[in-house]
DNA sequence: TAGATTGTTAATCGATTAACAATC
DNA sequence: TAGATTGTTAATCGATTAACAATC
């Protein structure tokens, strides 16, 4: 499945799920293709790759569309990930509803300042980043988040690899660096910035090029 | 400038500020596309694009490239943003060097809850959602962020829209409707954790399709 | 000089749009 | 039935890679 492919049935998702809100029950492709300013035929290429089928006049069935993306991207299997890094970014995440929104349960936190460990978080315990290793290994986690400074990121990513994670979550302002079996996702909040720079300039200059 | 161009400009540099903390002073497009899995030409075209100039057998001057693409990103004029809603995430953000290093300067906070209002965060009043209009406009904000619940996004918008915001970086996990002139650039931490979900799947099963 | 790397053009690849017959 | 919308194929567009002469 492209890449391309993906990122647009997770934002199909979203809109569905607001949709599926105010009661509607179909979309037609050109609705999707509208709201995102694409067109149509592409909407119905990606659910055509997608497999799900519309009916001529109504469109797609909602419920339908959202099941099936949420299979085609896995996130009704909750996959036990780690949290590593407890400052004010990791702390705002591990509140939040975004790992079983994104297909994870969050299920471990590690921090290396004494003052956390053993503290409770959102009903997990947080535990030393000496745990680390042992931790991953025992409870089966698969993945991890990581929020932790610049300096600290390669060497909690070897780790982490050494303890056999599958898949990085990296919030790192660092290109880390993994062997190719390893996944890593990069939320780079600073380029969603730039690119909000660069793109209020073209807009305003008119410069559309 | 083509939108792929600018994300990889933005990964450039990132990767750019890693090797001249190493003091490294030149880089090769060989390099660069290794580290980011694209081809070498790749890069030179991007480079090109960007108005820079490289050397055969040395490459390119770091320092010279970090600068090109801070000017053509436009991070080095700062433009003014308030952070509305100061929820967990809102008040890791506050905190946090992401406006700068992406080209904005933090400059007004406002939430709706009365117990946080005439509260200090670093450094800034927090001020009541019911000021925000006239804040905006006395103030020259150019962008707000966007870190309140999906239900009061929309309304937030339209406010923002009204007081005569140019960008907005929005957080809300909702597709926000403004006009042409507004730029939007959406923040979805849910995606990038499906994207997380879907690559780890692919890559165990082999399944590279 | 020799050889690594740039700058650039042509070839390939993939993604998007256009168009339209099929159909509910 | 009539007409809106699907499913699909062909045409277009843009982005990436390959290749290589120029050059430091």
């Amino acid at each position: 499945m492209p890449k391309a492919i993906i990122l647009r049935l997770e934002s199909y998702l979203t809109y569905l799920g607001q949709l599926r809100s105010e009661n509607k029950k179909t979309a037609t492709s050109d609705e999707l293709a509208k709201l995102f300013g694409i067109s149509s035929s592409r909407v119905r290429q990606d659910l055509v790759a997608l497999g799900a089928t519309g009916k001529p006049r109504s469109g797609y069935g909602i419920a339908e569309l959202e099941e099936r993306i949420i299979q085609a991207l896995d996130v009704d299997n909750k996959k036990k990930i780690a949290l590593i890094g407890l400052g004010n970014l990791g702390r705002a995440l591990a509140g939040s509803n975004v790992w079983s929104q994104g297909g994870f349960d969050l299920r471990a936190i590690f921090d290396k300042d004494p003052q956390l460990i053993g503290t409770e978080v959102h009903g997990l315990k947080v535990r030393s980043i000496t745990e680390l290793f042992g931790a991953i290994k025992s409870d089966g986690i698969a993945a991890a988040c990581i929020t932790v400074p610049a300096s600290a990121a390669q060497p909690v990513t070897d780790l982490l690899v050494t303890a056999g994670i599958k898949g990085i979550w990296n919030f790192s302002p660092i290109e880390i660096n993994v062997p190719a079996e390893v996944t890593v996702e990069n939320m780079r909040l600073e380029q969603g910035l730039m690119t909000l720079s660069f793109r209020m300039r073209s807009q305003s200059s008119g410069m559309n090029k």
